[in-house]
DNA sequence: TATATATCTTTACAATCTCTTTACAAATAT
DNA sequence: ATATTTGTAAAGAGATTGTAAAGATATATA
């Protein structure tokens, strides 16, 4: 599990880099700002930020807006400022939790590994109502019975089910399935919805899942 | 969004149900942990856990405990004891996160979105009197009731609750409407209005919602 | 390789839904 | 009283959606 420090107190960043490795945690540390954000942007088995507030060259905050833009993996904002106006903009930036220094290394230790766990159990299966999502396998199924989907309509349904509630357009989707089906009519993706909905038994009149929302697209009702 | 909250001192319990809700979070709050258990048994939309530590009945560790075997929903300990000992154990229990009290209501509101966003995708809620805008979905609500109102008729009535109380003219009710609608006719607007009246059940005669305003427009009262 | 099979896209048309207009009654202003 | 504005039913115009069927492409099997 790898960690990246960004902190400019060497001595803070020594603490750290030593106790987050007695927890078993491989950790990358950085002084300067710019020099992790390069890293972060080729970082594939990165799995969590600890971004001091206070550096050198740029605003701790708005590291924490660039490292949002280029990904999702979570960030743990570890600032000598405790008032309650720093801390809404981390969390409006996208950071996940706000520790307030000084602070027990034990502390940081646990939010950690509170946000992996979160994290990680969210890539095995996701239940969305009655539909889990094995993204292993690339299967879904619906109250335990699989439903042997096409790659595309998993991707669709996929899609579908992670953003429930939320109508997407059909270019959305389009764009969702990947750049070489950018170009597919609309129609096809009609077609597509089509084809799942008689696998997981709805229909369009009356829907129980798939929602067509007219003259946009589609969204699944949660 | 449905979120529980196990707290025993009703004071505290009626701060937090108010400031929850005007962030447009559904409340159930619980005096009784083992009330709450078997509540978050049974309930399928709840999507997060305020609790307290100290707790008739039943110690808060062991509830937090208790809800962990059974289920994944997300737990956020508030909790008067601020120690490390009581943090360990929270973690280790598998809670979120932990405020120790004294805390601003905001910051609680500043994680359970920093969860939610990891968890589900956040939402925006807006609140105008009885009505719920959600922008994501496209949709207005009526004391909780979804009005199923068309993409015009949506994009209409937000404009008034979002001016509440200011009149607005035909013409600048159509040029909100977007480019390509700015030709239609005020009696297109007054139709759509018409149907808007019908779906939150007001009568023009003696409006409580939208009024009339002879030779100008429209304006929702709030 | 040739053939069969599965998957994906397009076409076409009916069914459906939304939006605008029309028309007339009712309400309001001068 | 007359002119203007508003409310809305009803009809018409236009756009979107559902899906069968056929064609195109990819994948597997003999």
């Amino acid at each position: 599990m790898k960690i990246v420090l960004i902190e400019d107190d060497l001595d803070m960043q020594e603490l750290l880099r030593d106790y987050l490795g007695n927890y078993g945690f491989m950790v990358k540390a950085f002084e300067k700002p710019l020099v992790a954000l390069q890293y972060l942007k080729e970082c594939k088995e990165c799995s969590l930020v600890v971004l001091d507030l206070m550096l050198p060259q740029m605003d701790g905050f708005d590291v924490c807006k660039k490292i949002r833009e280029q990904s999702t993996i979570p960030i743990i904002i570890s600032s000598a400022r405790n008032n309650l106006g720093d801390k809404v903009v981390a969390y409006e930036y996208g950071a996940d939790d706000y520790l307030a220094k000084p602070y027990e290394p034990k502390e940081l230790i646990m939010k950690i590994n509170a946000i992996l766990r979160r994290v990680n159990n969210s890539i095995k299966i996701k239940k969305v109502g009655e539909f889990e999502i094995d993204e292993e396998k690339m299967q879904i199924s619906q109250d335990g019975h699989e439903l042997g989907l096409t790659m595309i309509e998993y991707k669709i349904f996929s899609l579908l089910l992670n953003e429930q509630d939320k109508i997407l357009s059909r270019e959305v989707i389009a764009n969702h399935l990947g750049s070489e089906f950018v170009h597919i009519k609309d129609r096809a993706i009609d077609m597509h919805i089509s084809n799942i909905r008689n696998k997981i038994f709805d229909d369009p009149k009356s829907a129980k899942y798939i929602k067509s929302v007219w003259g946009i697209g589609y969204k699944f009702i949660g």
